[in-house]
DNA sequence: CAGATTACAAACCGACTGTCGGTCTATGAA
DNA sequence: TTCATAGACCGACAGTCGGTTTGTAATCTG
């Protein structure tokens, strides 16, 4: 069980990233399996022997996608040890990240609708959410009882001046005011 | 035209009040215009007569959702005269109502995703965000500059601890880490 | 009254998702 | 070496859905 295995990843793989671009481009609506399996020389059969459905292949793109955003936000917040700093860091770094379409449209605006707000928490609690709030909480700027809300308050006003600057905001100001705010809520 | 005129507006308003129910219910893509044809006892060519198509009677509901949204703050805010007091009035009232599942699923989940970022910031402009950047820029707590983006954020971050109320989460916590949520970002 | 406009009806179309029976080939045991 | 099995892949097909088109009856307007 090798040469079939292998096959079966790298088929996977493909379609991953194919999917994942034409999410970005299209939305998730506007994106058919049939646009999918011509881009990608596969047959129906085939994909769906992959992924049990157009909602699978989005949630495994968005998977994929979360996963290398926690990469990358680690990466910019290795060897920092102060806990304001590294907050301060990782949110700058996520601002960044999402100036890239991809991340907007999939993971910012799709997948809470295509995915149900549950399912969708659920997976930011193992990525973005999990590491702001582990981030938060180092700080100790935030009342115990209010952690696990105000992390969430937080990642979602982050979000949402990420996919201003994303929208043709300005970065320099947004990341000012996102700094403001930050001191603001941290100052105790 | 009067006769006429009234039928139709009755026609559009039942089929708006079904098509509400049903969004809400099932969400924008679960809900098919079948359904809401057999609900209304319509015909297709009825229904595509009064609304262009499915994403134009997802409007229509959003609009009239966000309009009564509206109404019910500005009464909660009256009569205050404190900028910092309205405010808060007003966000507490939004958190009461964000309780409603019709106004999670249709305000909250599926409007950025169905009519697109860009049209839903723009009706959100004219209803709960403009209330809130107006209270907001009333307190006179936030350097001018970052006005609109404080703004934003605060809506995001209310919106978020509303979906969190929503499903399931203690409404007094919630609303104890808003109103500190709150506190923390007035003071300059 | 006559023509225009509006509300509504129903057949129809193209596109899309998901299913199903089947083929081919690598794999591992006999 | 042989052969049964399982996984990768194929393509036709059914069912659903959004939207269009053609037609009809009622109402309004001049």
């Amino acid at each position: 069980m090798n040469l079939k295995a292998e096959r079966g990843a790298a088929t996977r793989d493909r379609v991953l990233a194919i999917a994942t671009r034409l999410f970005a481009d299209r939305g998730y609506d506007d994106t058919s399996i049939e646009v999918v399996l011509q881009e990608s020389g596969l047959s129906r059969g085939a994909l769906y022997h992959h992924y049990a459905g157009k909602d699978a292949l989005f949630e495994a793109v968005l998977e994929a996608t979360e996963s290398a955003i926690g990469g990358k936000i680690l990466a910019a917040v290795r060897g920092i040890t102060d806990p304001a700093a590294a907050l301060r860091a990782g949110v700058l770094a996520w601002i960044s990240l999402a100036g890239d379409p991809v991340i907007q449209r999939i993971v910012l605006i799709d997948a809470p609708a295509v995915m149900g707000w549950e399912r969708w928490r659920a997976m930011e609690e193992r990525y973005s959410f999990g590491m702001l709030k582990a981030a938060l909480g180092a700080t100790g700027a935030v009342p115990a009882e209010f952690l696990d809300l105000h992390a969430h308050m937080l990642l979602a006003a982050v979000n949402e001046s990420a996919l201003m600057v994303a929208r043709g905001g300005d970065h320099t100001t947004a990341v000012a005011a996102v700094e403001e705010f930050l001191r603001r809520l941290l100052r105790h």
